[in-house]
DNA sequence: ACAACACTTGCACGTTTGTTCAAGTATGCT
DNA sequence: AGCATACTTGAACAAACGTGCAAGTGTTGT
């Protein structure tokens, strides 16, 4: 109620007590939150999750993820550091070249929830 | 490639042709992927999904939903817009206030196994 | 040692995004 | 009719974000 006062902002203000009491509980202070949101940020845009798509099943390099997602290798790059931040993916050094791949099971069942419902 | 030119980027341009070609094959022309993108971004966001987690299995009015998410009224009001315009949530009226719930069950599996990424 | 290559990184810039404020709509009450 | 309540909506603004550029790192080949 970030109303700037310690009243309620409706009168009613909560219809079902309850049920707002048991949902405030589970949502307070619980680090948990910030984790989800990040993972679902970093796979809510366009860029991010066509690398991870295209790493399901392969390890490609960062030149073949910039073909593939139609990016600059420096754009490719940036969004890596981000995915290997929250270890969603994992790279493999070899020569001059780096090697990604996924490097969490759960990302598949992830997507595959996500097609099933855009699928519709 | 966007280079500006049509040579590639890096001299040898597909280090995995057949999986850069895969790829590129799904990935193209995939109006699924924006959508996707769109769910996943919707779920990126500390207020959206605070409002989602407290609709599961909980039919929830606008001030409840300000309660519960600690924001204002106007400000889960716009995002509640954004849910509706997904189909992530519907409403139903009843005299001056409108209940929100989930509009879609796929939802469901798709916090459990962001969950259980987070949980490890 | 030098050049080419694959990739990373800091900075700058334009765009997107979430929130607030104020005004507006719709319903209920007296 | 008049007012309060519950919610929506448009405009404005600051913060966050994605990308391009240029410089930098580390490896390979000559």
């Amino acid at each position: 109620m970030k109303n700037g006062k310690n009243t309620p902002v409706c009168k009613i203000e909560i219809v079902n007590e309850a049920k707002v009491k048991e949902a405030q509980k589970s949502l307070s202070n619980n680090p948990q939150i910030l984790d989800m949101v990040e993972i679902f940020k970093l796979l809510g845009e366009s860029t991010r999750l066509k690398i991870i798509l295209s790493l399901i099943d392969n390890e490609l390099c960062v030149c073949d993820l910039s073909a593939v997602t139609d990016s600059t290798i420096s754009a490719v790059s940036h969004q890596l550091r981000l995915l290997r931040n929250a270890r969603l993916v994992k790279f493999r050094k070899e020569g001059k070249m780096v090697f990604y791949s996924i490097d969490d099971e759960h990302i598949y069942k992830l997507i595959e929830q996500v097609k099933e419902h855009v699928e519709e």
